[in-house]
DNA sequence: AATTCGGGGGC
DNA sequence: GCCCCAGAATT
């Protein structure tokens, strides 16, 4: 499973680099970088968890793999990285699928860019390069959301290359082998650069994330359990546990949102008034209900108004009648963190059974009134049914979740 | 160099 | 609450 090219350029790279005074590390020679390869691999070998992609040497499985590890732990994308291969289980499949089945696939692991340059990457390999995955590191970095990580993860994993993959792990791991606070980036990729295994290149890598993953952790590292406990600076001078030191954090907002639940229940199946978001930016391509800025404090009358708003941008037949005949009904707020912004949505069930000429707007009077920045690309009446199949953010699934449940067979009363 | 991209798990 | 996770793209 695992091929060896061992073609020896990695020592005469390492010997060349470890005689400039420039670099200082954790280790002063040849034979302590021979012997931190040994006992990484080791650790790898005997202690690493049993990954689904490390059973696989098939490169379009790996840059799956990569991808959809990014900024998320590996447990959680395991079950999606499963489903993934099922449903495209090579580049062409992938290719051939159209991007809101791509994105339905996603939905839950978040930057859904990720799948959008996945996607889109997959369709270059299929249609440009013969539907094999470039096999070096530039050749990968060329696709789009292959990025400096990910090149030589699946070129050392995938093609053997002795090419360095450094994540947020890899980063941790040398800041306490270095004792180095604020270890710069090309600082690590340097370093990471030298000491890859030239004969096992992707195991390496691999070897020095599942470390940063499984011991030398964030908080309260295991220093006892680590095979190269015997060249961490940190660890002789006692302060793995502030090492790194912790990102200077941006300031997150935050935001009050008033969401627009149209429910249509005149007919036998209920149907929901749902919009598609733009391509770009946030949640791109995923659908939702009509919502818009409100503030913290808004009344009663203002948020009548604002449904009104929302009802007439997306070509809702409202007004006096509908709240006369079937109130607004609010719904239980659902509280929703992003890495940059902290939305508090506040959705409103409104009824537009019985009323006349349903239509949603179209065209150039697509909700009217957005921005646009916040202008969907489709909005559409979506049966309760059909609105599994949708991509939805977690967030907005929680409302359809909440919307229906008086309507859900089983459904406990003293819920919600 | 700083921001913008989700969502969840651990403490 | 806060932190960070097998980062990439954009500005």
């Amino acid at each position: 499973m695992r091929r060896s090219v061992g073609n020896g350029d990695g020592w005469r790279r390492y010997d060349a680099a470890m005689s400039a005074p420039s670099t200082p590390g954790f280790v002063e020679s040849p034979e302590a970088v021979r012997s931190f390869r040994r006992r990484l691999l080791g650790f790898f070998d005997s202690e690493a968890r049993d990954l689904p992609w490390r059973r696989t040497s098939d490169p379009y499985a790996i840059w799956v793999s990569e991808i959809m590890a990014q900024q998320t732990r590996v447990e959680t994308a395991v079950p999606y990285y499963r489903r993934w291969l099922e449903r495209y289980p090579d580049v062409h499949a992938l290719a051939a699928a159209p991007i809101d089945a791509v994105l339905k696939s996603w939905e839950g692991l978040g930057y859904y860019s990720r799948a959008r340059n996945l996607h889109r990457a997959a369709r270059i390999v299929a249609e440009t390069l013969g539907g094999r995955v470039p096999d070096t590191v530039d050749g990968l970095r060329a696709l789009p959301g292959i990025g400096e990580y990910a090149s030589g993860a699946i070129a050392s994993i995938a093609f053997d290359r002795p090419a360095p993959a450094v994540a947020g792990h890899v980063r941790r791991v040398f800041a306490r082998l270095h004792d180095d606070p604020s270890p710069t980036g090309s600082g690590v990729r340097d370093w990471a650069q030298r000491v890859v295994d030239p004969g096992r290149p992707g195991d390496f890598n691999q070897a020095l994330m599942e470390l940063g993953a499984t011991v030398c952790t964030p908080r309260r590292p295991d220093c006892g359990s680590c095979p190269v406990a015997d060249f961490c600076r940190a660890r002789m001078a006692g302060t793995a546990e502030v090492r790194p030191a912790p990102k200077a954090r941006t300031k997150v907002k935050s935001e009050v949102r008033l969401v627009a639940v149209f429910i249509d229940d005149s007919a036998d199946e209920r149907h929901l008034l749902m919009r598609r978001r733009p391509d770009e930016g946030l949640l791109a391509g995923m659908w939702e209900f009509p919502s818009r800025v409100a503030a913290a404090r808004v009344g009663k009358r203002a948020t009548m108004e604002a449904l009104d708003d929302l009802a007439r941008a997306h070509g809702v037949p409202v007004g006096k009648a509908l709240a006369e005949r079937a109130p607004p009904r609010p719904l239980e707020p659902v509280l929703h963190k992003f890495s940059h912004l902290h939305v508090e949505y506040r959705p409103w069930v409104v009824s537009t059974a019985g009323l006349d000429g349903s239509e949603p707007a179209q065209g150039p009077d697509l909700a009217a009134g957005s921005t646009r920045a916040e202008r969907p690309t489709l909005v559409r009446w979506i049966s309760a049914t059909a609105v599994e199949e949708l991509a939805l953010p977690v967030a907005q699934q929680r409302i359809v979740t909440s919307a229906l449940r008086p309507f859900t067979a089983g459904a406990d009363p003293r819920a919600g």
